[in-house]
DNA sequence: ATCCAGGCGTTAT
DNA sequence: ATAACGCATGGA
Protein backbone atom coordinates (compact mmCIF):
# COMPACT_ATOMS: atom_id res chain seq x y z
CA UNK A 1 0.00 0.00 0.00
CA UNK A 2 3.01 2.36 0.74
CA UNK A 3 4.02 1.98 -2.86
CA UNK A 4 0.87 2.17 -4.18
CA UNK A 5 0.21 5.40 -2.47
CA UNK A 6 3.76 6.81 -3.92
CA UNK A 7 2.88 6.01 -7.58
CA UNK A 8 -0.61 7.47 -7.24
CA UNK A 9 1.03 10.65 -5.69
CA UNK A 10 3.34 10.73 -8.49
CA UNK A 11 1.74 10.24 -11.55
CA UNK A 12 -1.87 10.57 -10.09
CA UNK A 13 -4.74 8.56 -11.37
CA UNK A 14 -3.99 6.74 -15.07
CA UNK A 15 -7.58 6.64 -15.27
CA UNK A 16 -8.14 3.07 -17.39
CA UNK A 17 -11.43 3.64 -15.63
CA UNK A 18 -14.13 4.43 -14.78
CA UNK A 19 -13.90 6.33 -18.04
CA UNK A 20 -11.67 8.41 -20.39
CA UNK A 21 -8.88 5.48 -20.46
CA UNK A 22 -7.67 4.50 -23.31
CA UNK A 23 -7.18 1.06 -22.60
CA UNK A 24 -10.06 -0.50 -21.60
CA UNK A 25 -12.76 1.81 -21.89
CA UNK A 26 -15.81 1.60 -19.51
CA UNK A 27 -18.13 1.66 -22.39
CA UNK A 28 -16.18 -1.41 -24.31
CA UNK A 29 -18.34 -4.81 -24.42
CA UNK A 30 -16.71 -7.51 -22.41
CA UNK A 31 -15.81 -9.51 -25.52
CA UNK A 32 -14.12 -6.41 -26.79
CA UNK A 33 -12.30 -5.92 -24.02
CA UNK A 34 -11.50 -9.86 -23.80
CA UNK A 35 -10.35 -9.35 -27.46
CA UNK A 36 -8.16 -6.58 -26.68
CA UNK A 37 -6.37 -8.64 -23.75
CA UNK A 38 -5.37 -11.52 -26.57
CA UNK A 39 -4.27 -8.88 -29.02
CA UNK A 40 -1.95 -6.98 -25.95
CA UNK A 41 -0.33 -10.31 -25.07
CA UNK A 42 3.61 -9.25 -25.25
CA UNK A 43 3.12 -6.38 -27.68
CA UNK A 44 2.57 -3.11 -27.38
CA UNK A 45 -1.03 -1.54 -26.40
CA UNK A 46 -0.32 0.60 -30.21
CA UNK A 47 0.12 -2.15 -32.01
CA UNK A 48 -3.19 -4.13 -30.32
CA UNK A 49 -5.21 -0.95 -30.58
CA UNK A 50 -4.13 -0.77 -34.59
CA UNK A 51 -5.48 -4.45 -34.60
CA UNK A 52 -8.67 -3.88 -32.78
CA UNK A 53 -9.47 -1.22 -35.31
CA UNK A 54 -9.60 -3.47 -38.27
CA UNK A 55 -12.29 -5.45 -36.05
CA UNK A 56 -13.65 -2.91 -35.22
CA UNK A 57 -16.05 -2.72 -38.44
CA UNK A 58 -18.51 -5.46 -36.94
CA UNK A 59 -15.92 -8.39 -36.51
CA UNK A 60 -16.33 -7.45 -32.26
CA UNK A 61 -18.59 -10.30 -31.48
CA UNK A 62 -18.39 -14.08 -31.18
CA UNK A 63 -20.25 -14.97 -34.06
CA UNK A 64 -18.35 -13.35 -36.92
CA UNK A 65 -14.90 -13.82 -35.49
CA UNK A 66 -16.23 -18.00 -35.25
CA UNK A 67 -17.32 -17.60 -39.09
CA UNK A 68 -14.37 -15.36 -40.83
CA UNK A 69 -11.93 -17.43 -42.38
CA UNK A 70 -8.87 -18.24 -40.29
CA UNK A 71 -5.73 -16.27 -42.55
CA UNK A 72 -8.10 -13.23 -43.10
CA UNK A 73 -8.45 -12.90 -39.29
CA UNK A 74 -4.62 -13.32 -39.38
CA UNK A 75 -4.25 -10.56 -41.79
CA UNK A 76 -6.50 -8.43 -40.02
CA UNK A 77 -4.85 -8.30 -36.66
CA UNK A 78 -1.25 -8.49 -38.36
CA UNK A 79 0.34 -5.48 -36.38
CA UNK A 80 -0.25 -6.82 -33.11
CA UNK A 81 2.18 -9.52 -33.46
CA UNK A 82 2.00 -13.20 -32.96
CA UNK A 83 -0.88 -12.80 -35.51
CA UNK A 84 -1.35 -16.67 -36.27
CA UNK A 85 -1.55 -17.27 -32.70
CA UNK A 86 -3.53 -14.81 -31.71
CA UNK A 87 -6.23 -15.13 -34.53
CA UNK A 88 -6.74 -18.65 -33.11
CA UNK A 89 -7.25 -17.66 -29.57
CA UNK A 90 -9.44 -15.05 -30.65
CA UNK A 91 -11.83 -17.45 -32.41
CA UNK A 92 -11.61 -20.11 -29.43
CA UNK A 93 -12.69 -16.95 -27.03
CA UNK A 94 -15.14 -16.80 -28.94
CA UNK A 95 -16.33 -19.90 -28.64
CA UNK A 96 -15.91 -19.84 -25.06
CA UNK A 97 -17.94 -16.50 -24.82
CA UNK A 98 -21.03 -17.61 -27.22
CA UNK A 99 -20.71 -21.00 -25.29
CA UNK A 100 -20.93 -19.76 -21.63
CA UNK A 101 -20.80 -15.96 -21.77
CA UNK A 102 -23.43 -14.42 -23.77
CA UNK A 103 -26.42 -16.29 -21.74
CA UNK A 104 -26.16 -13.87 -18.47
CA UNK A 105 -23.24 -15.46 -17.01
CA UNK A 106 -20.09 -14.20 -15.78
CA UNK A 107 -16.99 -16.38 -16.16
CA UNK A 108 -15.22 -17.52 -13.69
CA UNK A 109 -11.76 -18.03 -13.81
CA UNK A 110 -11.06 -21.49 -13.96
CA UNK A 111 -12.82 -21.55 -16.82
CA UNK A 112 -11.27 -18.95 -18.40
CA UNK A 113 -8.30 -20.75 -17.73
CA UNK A 114 -8.97 -23.35 -19.95
CA UNK A 115 -9.64 -21.52 -23.37
CA UNK A 116 -6.87 -21.80 -24.90
CA UNK A 117 -4.54 -18.91 -25.19
CA UNK A 118 -5.94 -17.24 -21.98
CA UNK A 119 -3.20 -17.33 -19.31
CA UNK A 120 -3.54 -16.49 -15.92
CA UNK A 121 -2.64 -12.49 -16.56
CA UNK A 122 -4.98 -12.43 -19.75
CA UNK A 123 -7.87 -14.18 -17.62
CA UNK A 124 -7.58 -11.76 -14.35
CA UNK A 125 -7.31 -9.11 -16.82
CA UNK A 126 -11.06 -10.08 -18.43
CA UNK A 127 -11.92 -10.48 -14.65
CA UNK A 128 -11.24 -7.01 -14.19
CA UNK A 129 -11.47 -4.79 -16.48
CA UNK A 130 -14.56 -6.55 -18.66
CA UNK A 131 -16.22 -8.23 -15.45
CA UNK A 132 -15.68 -6.01 -12.85
CA UNK A 133 -14.47 -8.33 -10.46
CA UNK A 134 -11.59 -7.20 -7.44
CA UNK A 135 -8.78 -9.99 -8.55
CA UNK A 136 -4.73 -8.46 -8.84
CA UNK A 137 -3.56 -8.48 -12.12
CA UNK A 138 0.35 -9.98 -12.15
CA UNK A 139 2.47 -8.26 -15.54
CA UNK A 140 6.12 -8.48 -16.06
CA UNK A 141 5.98 -4.85 -14.70
CA UNK A 142 5.02 -5.85 -11.43
CA UNK A 143 7.75 -8.91 -11.09
CA UNK A 144 10.34 -6.04 -12.20
CA UNK A 145 9.55 -3.27 -9.89
CA UNK A 146 8.65 -5.66 -6.79
CA UNK A 147 12.05 -7.94 -8.00
CA UNK A 148 13.96 -4.65 -7.61
CA UNK A 149 12.25 -3.12 -4.28
CA UNK A 150 13.73 -6.38 -2.81
CA UNK A 151 10.13 -7.47 -2.26
CA UNK A 152 10.19 -10.42 -4.26
CA UNK A 153 12.91 -13.00 -4.88
CA UNK A 154 12.47 -13.62 -8.98
CA UNK A 155 11.13 -17.12 -8.79
CA UNK A 156 7.47 -16.78 -7.39
CA UNK A 157 4.91 -18.06 -9.32
CA UNK A 158 1.51 -15.67 -10.97
CA UNK A 159 -0.38 -17.19 -8.18
CA UNK A 160 2.16 -16.84 -5.34
CA UNK A 161 2.85 -13.08 -5.97
CA UNK A 162 -1.15 -12.31 -7.15
CA UNK A 163 -1.79 -13.57 -3.45
CA UNK A 164 0.68 -11.87 -2.13
CA UNK A 165 -0.93 -8.30 -2.88
CA UNK A 166 -4.79 -9.61 -2.25
CA UNK A 167 -3.47 -10.65 1.32
CA UNK A 168 -2.25 -7.59 2.04
CA UNK A 169 -4.62 -5.04 0.19
CA UNK A 170 -8.28 -4.50 0.55
CA UNK A 171 -10.21 -6.12 -2.23
CA UNK A 172 -11.10 -3.50 -4.27
CA UNK A 173 -11.50 -3.34 -7.99
CA UNK A 174 -11.01 0.47 -8.21
CA UNK A 175 -7.55 0.01 -6.15
CA UNK A 176 -6.48 -3.13 -8.48
CA UNK A 177 -7.24 -1.23 -11.48
CA UNK A 178 -5.52 1.64 -10.54
CA UNK A 179 -2.42 0.36 -9.15
CA UNK A 180 -1.81 -2.14 -12.39
CA UNK A 181 -2.14 1.04 -14.44
CA UNK A 182 0.18 3.02 -12.06
CA UNK A 183 3.02 -0.01 -12.37
CA UNK A 184 2.52 -0.22 -16.16
CA UNK A 185 3.24 3.82 -15.96
CA UNK A 186 6.17 3.54 -13.56
CA UNK A 187 7.92 0.19 -15.06
CA UNK A 188 7.43 2.15 -18.91
CA UNK A 189 8.93 5.50 -17.80
CA UNK A 190 11.28 4.63 -15.09
CA UNK A 191 11.62 1.46 -14.08
CA UNK A 192 12.53 0.32 -17.71
CA UNK A 193 14.97 -2.31 -18.38
CA UNK A 194 17.31 0.04 -18.33
CA UNK A 195 16.09 1.91 -15.29
CA UNK A 196 16.78 5.56 -14.33
CA UNK A 197 16.78 5.23 -10.61
CA UNK A 198 17.42 9.50 -10.45
CA UNK A 199 13.60 9.45 -10.75
CA UNK A 200 12.09 6.96 -9.07
CA UNK A 201 9.99 7.88 -6.54
CA UNK A 202 10.73 4.84 -4.63
CA UNK A 203 14.11 4.52 -4.78
CA UNK A 204 14.00 8.07 -3.11
CA UNK A 205 11.90 6.47 -0.31
CA UNK A 206 14.62 3.97 0.13
CA UNK A 207 12.39 1.51 -0.64
CA UNK A 208 14.16 0.49 -3.71
CA UNK A 209 17.35 -2.14 -2.75
CA UNK A 210 18.31 -2.34 -7.04
CA UNK A 211 21.61 -1.98 -7.86
CA UNK A 212 22.83 -1.92 -11.52
CA UNK A 213 24.26 -5.28 -12.24
CA UNK A 214 27.43 -3.20 -14.03
CA UNK A 215 28.53 -0.15 -13.03
CA UNK A 216 30.97 1.67 -15.24
C1' DA B 1 21.15 -2.60 -36.80
C1' DT B 2 19.55 -4.31 -32.16
C1' DC B 3 16.31 -4.59 -28.53
C1' DC B 4 11.88 -4.91 -26.52
C1' DA B 5 6.82 -4.73 -25.72
C1' DG B 6 0.90 -5.21 -20.08
C1' DG B 7 2.15 -13.77 -22.51
C1' DC B 8 1.14 -18.30 -23.67
C1' DG B 9 1.66 -23.14 -25.12
C1' DT B 10 4.90 -26.63 -26.24
C1' DT B 11 9.00 -29.04 -25.69
C1' DA B 12 13.23 -30.05 -23.24
C1' DT B 13 15.63 -30.63 -18.62
C1' DA C 1 8.01 -29.17 -11.66
C1' DT C 2 10.28 -25.68 -14.06
C1' DA C 3 13.40 -23.81 -17.67
C1' DA C 4 13.98 -22.77 -22.57
C1' DC C 5 12.01 -21.72 -26.97
C1' DG C 6 8.92 -20.06 -30.80
C1' DC C 7 5.70 -16.90 -32.02
C1' DA C 8 6.11 -11.46 -35.15
C1' DT C 9 5.11 -6.62 -35.77
C1' DG C 10 6.39 -1.77 -34.99
C1' DG C 11 8.89 1.79 -32.54
C1' DA C 12 12.87 3.57 -29.97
Amino acid sequence: MEVYKSLLREYGPQGWWPVGGSYFPKDDSPFEIAAGAVLTQNTTWKNAEAALEGLRKGLLNPDALIEIEFSKLAGIIRSSGYYNQKALRLKEISLYFKKSVERGGTPDRSSLLRVRGIGPETADSILLYAFHIPVFVVDSYTRRIFNRLGMLTGNETYDTIQALFMNELPRDEILYNEYHALMVKHGKEICRKNPICDRCVLRRKTICSYTPSVVH
